[in-house]
DNA sequence: CAGTGAGCGAGCTTCCGCTTGACTT
């Protein structure tokens, strides 16, 4: 057949883009996908040999088997094979197993093998990449393996370490032991916490009634620190002479946000919809699926150049000139941590302002994403500020208050995406005009300690660091979960016990390794690596002989004991020890303290208030999945079996 | 979707990062 000879294969990760690719390639391409990674080390064994240069053992996905076997069927036909997997070090590396894959196989192509990279789905940026393949980088690919290798090792040699001294099941990673190390030093932050006491003192004044601030005395910054010192404040306004003595305006200019990236659409959406960052992310996936948005795992807020032409055109005819900037705005990345792989997450066609045939939900994402796509590049807004200045005089003694307002003058970008505070308007005063005392207001307060993370802080604060990728985001937050070592209290993480005791474990023990730096210091090795700077192996040794050596010396340890929580009862059994909470592999269970000498155990029930179960009328109460998952279920289990997802009615 | 967990003896747990399905409460 003809056909046999002259089909040219083009692998790409993600099955998405092939029906993309198809609408700009000729008959002759034939477009498969890998879905991700085909090759990785064993999940059953360390699968790196430590004692011969850090070989690793590679074996394939097992569930990528009916991808690979579609790859293989295909290359058996091919004339030519192009690796088209994402132009970053994890394509690189796809690239290299994709390649490894085919080549293995028997009996053996003959083909030639061509590498291209491309970052933006276009015609032309495609024509561009095939007329110029190149060969794998294998120097990427081993930065890439020495990745792979570290984060393994650190893994599977903490993990089983944790096993014997804290638990069994546990775990430990490069990311995920930092992640719990944050929420962790956030508790301790709050611990230490010491509310100040502070008073604030406002003021009514006429014409036109308003309020200002005091927050001057004899021309000095005046900080109030307990009611006597207010007291004499209150005194003193209450009798003094209010005159204005300065009104200062300034124009401010203020600039849309940049378009959205993984951590930014979940941050957002968070925010605005009270999301969690899978929830966004699935609901990302399907608008992606429908090709309504570009790739929605990304750290790079770059668009395509036609993009951008586009959302300028539309900007200009749908809302004028003025709402147009002279030029197009670029965002600059935030850090070398990125990656750029992917464009920023924007609609694919600026015209398309309802999707018909997205969810609710999805349509409700995509308003977001479209809105964010196009207030990027509108023009900025224009404020006017304007701070009155009073002065209060009370015999030798001054006071200064302040009264600040804000207007907008031109909305720019605002006009589409929400802005957030709404005009502040200050009263029509003139210098030097005097005014009434009508009213005061004297309050207490204290400084607040600092909040615990949610979702969005956590992976913003973790983005900011170098640690985790946006594929990655979502799944951390589940780990930490799933794990027990935190738990989510009003959408905010708390520590357990158990976290408590594992981080511990890990600070005094391998303070190296989840250090807030290691990501960022593994990082500058691995770009070291990429420029043919550094060979991979010694990288890997540099780090792996001190930490052998910890983990032979920690082997001699103690066991580490997890706080229990106390609740004040007897043990019902022994009627000698104290009921305590404790959290085990399924969560909290209530045990006795004097355990082992005396086994009473309990399920601890975690009681839903104000509803009951629909099929006999017992509480409900929350209980988790092996998996981590909570739902609802009957109190009197196993006598009734109801159970649910969703909270009853 | 769940009967345990802490220990004990015997087989297992675990990493990060790239991707989608196959499950569906």
């Amino acid at each position: 057949m003809l056909n046999k000879l002259i089909m040219k294969l083009i692998i790409v990760e993600s099955p998405t883009k092939i029906k993309t690719l198809k609408r700009f390639l000729p008959k002759e391409y034939q477009i498969e996908a890998s879905s991700g990674h085909v090759r990785d080390l064993p999940k059953k064994e360390l699968g790196v040999d430590v004692e011969h240069d850090f070989k690793p053992k590679y074996v394939v996905v097992g569930v990528k088997q009916k991808a690979i076997n579609k790859l293989k069927s295909a290359a058996k036909q091919a004339s030519l094979i192009i690796l088209a997997t994402d132009p970053d070090r994890e394509g690189e590396a796809i690239a290299y197993h994709v390649q490894k894959l085919l080549s293995a196989m028997r009996p053996a192509p003959r083909v030639k093998f061509q590498r291209i990279v491309f970052h933006e789905i276009t015609k032309s940026a495609i024509e561009r990449a095939l007329a110029n393949p190149g060969k794998i980088n294998s120097k990427l690919f081993k930065a890439q393996q020495a990745r792979r290798i570290l984060d393994r090792l650190v893994g599977y040699k903490l993990s089983p370490m944790l096993w014997r001294k804290v638990r069994r099941g546990l775990s430990a990673g490069r990311v995920q032991s930092v992640a719990v190390r944050l929420i962790m030093d956030k508790e301790a932050e709050i611990d230490a916490f010491k509310p100040k006491e502070y008073w604030t003192i406002n003021v009514n004044l006429n014409p036109e009634s308003f309020w200002a601030e005091v927050i001057k005395k004899n021309n000095k910054k005046l900080v109030i620190q307990n009611k006597s010192t207010a007291d004499q404040a209150v005194k003193d306004l209450k009798t003094a002479g209010y005159q204005v003595e300065a009104i200062k305006s300034k124009q401010l200019t203020v600039s849309p946000p940049p378009p959205f990236i993984t951590s930014t659409l979940q941050q957002t959406a968070s925010r605005l919809f009270r999301w969690s960052s899978k929830k966004t992310m699935r609901e990302a996936q399907l608008l992606y699926e429908l090709g309504l948005i570009t790739y929605h795992r990304t750290d790079s807020t770059n668009m395509a150049q036609e993009a951008i032409t586009q959302v300028r055109q539309y900007i200009d005819s749908t809302y004028g000139s003025q709402y147009l900037p002279d030029k197009p705005r670029f965002y600059k990345r935030q850090s070398k941590m990125v990656q750029g792989a992917h464009e920023a997450i924007r609609c694919t066609k600026v015209t398309r302002v309802e999707p018909k045939k997205a969810s609710s939900a999805g349509q409700k994402l995509y308003r977001l994403i479209w809105r964010r796509f196009v207030a990027c590049q509108m023009q900025n807004g224009l404020d006017q500020q304007t701070k009155i200045e009073i002065q209060a005089q009370k015999d030798k003694i001054s006071y200064g208050l302040i009264l600040a307002g804000r207007r907008i003058e031109f909305s720019g970008w605002r006009k589409l995406y929400p802005a957030g505070q709404p005009d502040v308007l200050v009263p029509d005063l003139k210098k030097d005009q005097q005014l009434q005392y009508l009213d005061l207001k004297s309050e207490q307060k204290f400084t607040q300690p600092p909040a615990r993370y949610n979702e969005a802080s956590l992976i913003k604060e973790l983005e900011k660091r170098g640690i985790g990728r946006p594929s990655t985001y979502a799944s951390i937050i589940s780990t930490i979960q799933v794990r027990n070592y935190v738990e989510k209290i009003e959408r905010r993480f708390h520590p357990t016990p158990v976290g408590k005791a594992v981080n511990q474990f890990l600070v005094s023990n391998f303070p190296q390794v989840i250090d807030y730096d290691f990501t960022a210091k593994m990082e500058d090795d691995l770009d070291e690596v990429a420029r043919g700077k550094l060979d991979w192996q010694p990288m890997i040794k540099e780090f792996y002989q001190p930490f052998a050596e910890k983990l032979e010396k920690v082997a001699e340890a103690k066991r580490v004991k997890i706080e229990v929580e106390k609740t004040g009862k007897k043990c019902p059994k022994c009627k000698k020890g104290e009921l305590v909470i404790r959290v085990g592999r399924f969560g909290k269970f209530l045990s006795c303290s004097r355990f082992p000498d005396c086994d009473y155990k309990a399920s601890y029930q975690q009681i839903v208030k104000g509803v009951k179960c629909p099929d006999c009328g017992a509480k409900v109460i929350i209980k988790r999945t092996k998996k981590g998952r909570s739902f609802y279920g009957c109190g009197s289990y196993p006598k009734c079996k109801w159970a649910s997802w969703r909270r009853p009615k």
